[in-house]
DNA sequence: ATGCCGTATGTAATACGA
């Protein structure tokens, strides 16, 4: 089976390309994130026409998650289980789901803005509360999965230019100390071959020519267990899908089972 | 050519992104 990642940038502006690219990727199970749209803007109808059905976590402009499935979708949480609030609000970033043999989060962590923001302190939060509330799935026998936006760089050969990020967020050691956490539940970073270049980057700025120059940066990520790592056949980055107009500014991160 | 920022809100300008 076919099972992807893919930050949108809202799914109301990228529904031709997602519909599009649903059908001739022929992916089984998509974890979307930055939906931004309401519960009842989520396009179900469209979807639903081509043979998918959906789960979404979503309240309006900001944020919004889903797991958009041909192949099953039950058993979903909505949110992240003891997740922070930030300013008061539990904003829409995680939903899980189990997809035929498969279990998946989709997940879009907290951006961090700046390291002396409050919003960096909710963002390693965040990461405290997804890896206690992954850490049974991560241990099971089930294929399971983490997908999703993460906004850290794992290492800094995923970032175009270490320089340009000296004291920025998604390089610091504390948030690659929160990957290390979760990955020690039991998760392995999946990384995805890059179709062109040799860096799998997943995000490149829409400003500066950042695409044309390949000025970007592996933040879309896929953390396995053990029984969904050995399961891989393959993994890579549909840069295809970042070109021309209408694209987002990340590309689908794409893995296939052998499930 | 992959090409110089895009989206939602709301209808001008702002918040947000990384």
């Amino acid at each position: 089976m076919r099972i992807a990642t893919w930050n949108v940038n809202s799914i109301t502006a990228r529904l031709p390309r997602l519909l599009a690219w649903l059908e001739s990727s022929g992916t089984d199970v998509l974890c979307v994130q930055e939906t931004k749209c309401t519960a009842e803007q989520f396009p179900h109808e469209e979807l639903r026409a081509i043979g998918y059905e959906a789960a979404v976590e979503a309240t309006g402009r900001w944020n919004g998650v889903a797991v958009v499935s041909r192949v099953g979708l039950a058993d979903v949480v909505h949110g992240l289980p003891d997740g922070p609030r930030y300013e008061e609000v539990a904003e829409p970033r995680a939903l899980a789901a189990t997809c035929g043999p498969v279990r998946v989060w989709s997940v879009y962590v907290p951006n961090g803005r700046e390291v002396d923001h409050p919003h960096f302190a909710y963002k390693l939060r965040w990461f405290e509360a997804l890896t206690a509330a992954v850490a049974g799935d991560a241990a099971g026998q089930r294929p399971f999965a983490v997908l999703g936006d993460y906004n850290v760089a794992p290492a800094d050969a995923d970032v175009w230019d270490t320089a340009v990020f000296e004291g920025a967020t998604h390089v610091t050691p504390a948030e690659r100390a929160a990957l290390a956490a979760l990955r020690g539940t039991g998760l392995t970073d999946v990384v995805p071959r890059p179709l062109k270049y040799d860096h799998p980057y997943t995000y490149w700025d829409y400003r500066q020519l950042a695409f044309p120059k390949n000025r970007g940066m592996r933040i879309d990520l896929v953390y396995g267990n053990a029984p969904f790592a050995e399961a891989v056949s393959d993994a890579y980055v549909d840069r295809e899908e970042r070109k021309g107009k209408g694209a987002s500014d990340h590309a689908p991160v794409v893995v296939d089972l052998e499930v």
